[in-house]
DNA sequence: CACGTTGTTTGCGCTGGCGCAAACAGTTCC
DNA sequence: GGAACTGTTTGCGCCAGCGCAAACAACGTG
């Protein structure tokens, strides 16, 4: 688990930005790469924060957050391993737009702005990949502004437990686990409502039977009916009314 | 007016897509593009149509519609000159997120896939504007997430306002006045209400000077105190309580 | 083990803004 | 000019879900 040369190359070759790419690259992308071992919860970059590098997740888990005026806050993204962050930042005013906060212990690669456009210029695949990525990334945030819009509180958190187990889901005997500490706290910033809701809304599931939470944990018992809520808004019924 | 010879390279190199190119290879850009023009309310293409395209206008206004399998939908964005649109559709799956829909009279230019990977294989820059473009809509489109996730009604009225008077204002000497036909219905879909709620604080902004609206149309008289409805969420005590 | 810290649950009241419905006002078409 | 259409305003009732507050539960720490 160290970060030696041994472990890198598969890390990077697995990551989607350096899709396609020969191993003579993979040298080079390892070379120009800074790497860090962060403890739980340590602040990576803030928001409006100069000089932002490309940044990516090798193990852990990174959470991007936006913070307003007011003190209120909305996660954009939870970052798993293979997955870039801070990156467009790059591209657009050079300032990054969120914080990024590890969520558990985690290994962070990143390169300097001028170090990524070399990249890109000797390997024009890798420019490709950024675009895929980000547009991948467009794609997902533009669905959740519908679903902002549109749908009531109950069906954002579906939507947004759903898309945590997509993302980072451990497949366990008994369901799917999100195996990195979650919050009520944090569902409710993702879902776009309250800690208060969120938690009402997470225990009418589990008195349901839909899924099993220990404190910091989820684990998801029927997808499918979550899936339903989703989609349709259809309650199963198992909420008292 | 006519999309001829003449008129085309100018507006190409308008755009930020083809910013930095030497004007050699615009002529490559125009002979590979197809160029219509469309009447007002035609539709583009539709959500979860394949075989996309990269899309640009040239002249006119093009809506983003996202819907969802209820009939609500949010207005994603409104495309001016310059634009692209439809184009990450090409590098995730290749279908389109979303509708696209003219809203008024517009000149549209679009090139095939291929055409646009020849044209970024020869000339890298295109890439690096792709992801440049990309990477700032990105970032707006997070801000607009926060701004549902955490705002409210007013508030958001008031950002989806101001961002329209940004993109597409037309200062005139009264105020800034936005030039395209815009419905109550779509100041709705673009901050995430109802057509009630957006026409009662749309009204009650009237009453107060704040801005003038004929049927369709929009100028804003007093920017500064809707960036700081948008901002504070200080209502100017001009709406009736 | 006692204590502080951190995360979760839940009751209660209140209100923002949604939903319905109806009237009204420009526009276009015949 | 009338009729159909499209867009806008507004009144009214209601409820989802926010906000407050307080109790509870799990965990870490000395």
């Amino acid at each position: 688990m160290a970060p030696d040369a041994q472990t890198f190359p598969d890390a990077l070759s697995a990551m989607e930005l350096f899709h396609g790419l020969p191993a003579s690259a993979l040298e080079t992308v390892a070379v120009a790469a800074r790497v860090r071992r962060l403890p739980k919860d340590m602040r990576i970059f803030n928001q409006g924060d100069p000089d932002a590098r490309a940044h990516a997740v090798i193990e852990g888990v990174v959470r991007i957050v936006q913070s307003g005026s007011d003190g209120a806050q909305a996660i954009l993204r939870l970052v798993g391993p293979g997955e870039i962050f801070g990156t467009v930042a790059l591209f657009a005013d050079g300032c990054y737009p969120a914080d990024a906060v590890t969520v558990s212990e985690t290994l962070e690669i990143s390169w300097s702005k001028s170090e990524l456009l070399d990249l890109m210029a000797r390997y024009p695949l890798v420019a490709i990949n950024v675009i895929r990525i980000v547009g991948k990334r467009l794609q997902d945030v533009q669905e959740r502004v519908r679903e902002l819009a549109t749908l009531n509180a109950e069906r954002r958190v579906a939507h947004a437990v759903l898309r945590l187990a997509r993302q980072a889901g451990h497949g366990a005997t008994d369901g799917t686990a999100i195996d990195f500490p979650l919050r009520r706290k944090d569902v409710a910033d993702i879902a776009g409502t309250t800690l208060h809701t969120a938690s009402r809304i997470l225990t009418a599931w589990e008195k349901a039977g839909l899924l099993v939470t220990r404190r910091q944990h989820l684990t998801i018992r029927q997808p499918a009916q979550l899936l339903r809520i989703a989609e349709d808004g259809a309650d199963q019924g198992g909420r008292s009314r």
